[in-house]
DNA sequence: GCCATGGTTCGATAATACTTGAACAGTTGT
DNA sequence: ACAACTGTTCAAGTATTATCGAACCATGGC
């Protein structure tokens, strides 16, 4: 069948309160700053959680995609993650730096 | 008995993601507008809650309070909430003013 | 001292969120 | 077509958080 893609929220539809709940925890925030440098195989990211089961990862990757964090498309076999810098900048100026600075 | 001062951390002992987390419930997140302002009694604040039981109001400013988002001290009969502004914009420089401005 | 006022704490229940194995779906390579 | 590989979805169990009445505590005024 055709690749399926995942839904993203348009830019508009991204709350700030989604936003924060997505990034205050740990494991969610550590991928954010590690896709933060750029676009990430899903494979690679998370490497400070190797034993980490793939749903609770899948899942992980869920929240942040749904509250319009990341974005997660097919790529080969496998998903590329990128972070929305971008639209967040535009949506929440300064927000992104400051949680990825502090 | 002796006036009863609440627990509040220590500056450095305020995590990210605790404050990501505190700000990430709307209730909470209004609050922190409210005080944003200026210093306001307890009874002041949450004025677009009208009929919120005070337990519950109680509850929402413990989670700021211990997330090291705001400082709650004994004023007369009640109490006075005000922001740990400064502190915070040492710890997370930026981060307040965006989650305030967006 | 006594009462009214303003908040905290406790306890029980409801609602959300997290975790994970198992089953399933797409893609690549043979 | 088949097998290997990646990741999603489902479902069930666990854990964390929210809600709110009732009881309690401290203060201020009388």
């Amino acid at each position: 069948m055709a690749t399926y893609e995942l839904e993203h929220p348009a830019i508009e539809d991204i709350t700030l309160t989604d936003v924060l709940f997505a990034l205050s925890d740990p494991a969610r925030l550590e991928i954010v700053r590690e896709v933060a440098a750029g676009p990430l195989d899903m494979a690679a990211c998370g490497a400070t959680n190797p034993g980490l089961p793939k749903s609770t990862k899948s899942h992980l990757m869920k929240v942040l995609r749904e509250a319009g964090i990341v974005r997660n498309v097919p790529n080969g076999r496998g998903r590329l993650v990128s972070l929305r810098k971008d639209e967040l900048d535009v949506r929440f100026p300064g927000l992104l730096d400051s949680v990825l600075g502090s």
